[in-house]
DNA sequence: AGCCGGCGTTCAGGAAACCTCAAGGTGGCG
DNA sequence: CGCCACCTTGAGGTTTCCTGAACGCCGGCT
């Protein structure tokens, strides 16, 4: 572990975006700082010297290529996740070929962010926050998207895996079904929740089939993933 | 410990919601302030300057999801839980609730509300408070959902786990059948008191078979937990 | 382009767990 | 000894959850 927490530090001035994720991100042990703004952008990453960056693509006052530039002019080499508004392509590409190191297309799901924040500060070296995640005898390689239970490969959708890369990192505890819609789909995703129920079956029939209960059942709750002892 | 007392700022129009709520955690603890609008609890959180916010959706001159805006705006980062009534302001909430802050549905159980605001404040590390409660060899994981007499995990009920933790929080003191009824139903349940002496009944089944008594009978007034010595 | 397969989502029927109340039993206290 | 408070159990009705099926979307392949 590391000694003193790790910092991010997350731009964007829509309120709602940046306290979400900064909400996140402070649930995963960061220290988080959040601006509004460009200019106070560049004067807090001075100061505070964050070991991640979350930028939104679209500032009033400049835009994300233009401030990673003048991060990168005054020696900040914490490594930058881009957020850009849905589906421009354009911006993608400036964004990345402007020094960023991944992006995230709005509306995206927390548990995604988490993800590739992790990522980031695995890459870097600034953690040793390990690309696998175990609880009994399932494994997961959050990098290469894969997954095994008791040595043997079980192939999972993009969704079963967020699902159960969520309920893997919160092993343990017991996670209610708004926070599963929250960080499992997009934070502004319409349905009810019979899809959870859905997804967790599937997930059961490819997981638990002849083996011991992972994903537990937590009546009125949620779902609680814990190895059976 | 914390050496001054963690604060809360309760904002409800209805007085009777905001009273109970209040009076709740001050039995926790808290140092509460409450207010009415919305107005008055953007100034009120701006000098009490809360550890935790309890949020009605809809107040007279605004609504919850504009007042989280304007607080944020001033640098209040509390942790917010909200307060809806149900149905269909629901959707709106969750965007906002997502990251670690939550909501409840009114009516709901005092209970409830505690806890939540526990998980809050030990989830944004203001405080050392523990996911574990005991009483003698009686374990509850509050986080987990799980509950262990003796060293071996019993298997509770939403309710019967509601009126254990209620219990075990207060362990020591002598809890009224009101209280009971306040904390761990709804607020404005029904029902007469008889349905606690079945709860009671559950819980002396699954925890104290073969075991010593830890939930006592006060006679007129009501039940009181602790361990026998 | 057109087809195909995988995937995400919604819906409905059925199963299981749960909540609540009522009725009869038990035990303490005057 | 009788009353009253409390205990226990069971059954009815309700809620919550599980699972399979159907539909439409999208991307890959021919």
């Amino acid at each position: 572990m590391t000694q003193s927490r790790l910092r991010a530090l997350v731009v964007d001035d829509e309120e709602n975006i940046s306290y979400l994720v900064a909400s996140a991100l402070r649930n995963q042990g960061f220290e988080v700082e959040t601006t509004a703004t460009a200019s106070a952008a560049v004067t807090s990453a001075r100061s505070f010297n964050p070991h991640i960056i979350i930028l939104d693509v679209m500032l009033p006052d400049s835009d994300g290529v233009e401030v990673v530039r003048r991060l990168r002019s005054i020696a900040v080499t914490a490594p930058v996740i881009f957020l850009s508004a849905r589906g421009s392509t354009e911006d993608r590409v400036r964004g990345l070929t402007a020094g960023g190191d991944d992006y995230l297309v709005k509306p995206f799901a927390l548990e995604e962010l988490v993800a590739r924040v992790n990522a980031q500060i695995r890459r870097s070296g600034l953690a040793d926050v390990s690309p696998l995640l175990e609880v009994s005898d399932l494994v997961m390689d959050t990098e290469a998207h894969r997954v095994w239970r008791a040595g043997t490969e079980v192939r999972l959708s993009g969704t079963e895996f967020t699902l159960l890369r969520f309920l893997m990192l919160n092993s343990g505890r017991t996670v209610t079904r708004a926070q599963i819609l929250d960080h499992v789909w997009q934070y502004d995703f319409g349905g009810d929740g019979s899809i959870i129920e859905t997804y967790v079956s599937h997930l059961r029939k490819k997981l638990e089939e002849g083996h011991p209960r992972l994903i537990h059942t937590v009546r009125g709750i949620g779902y609680s993933m814990r190895p059976t002892e």
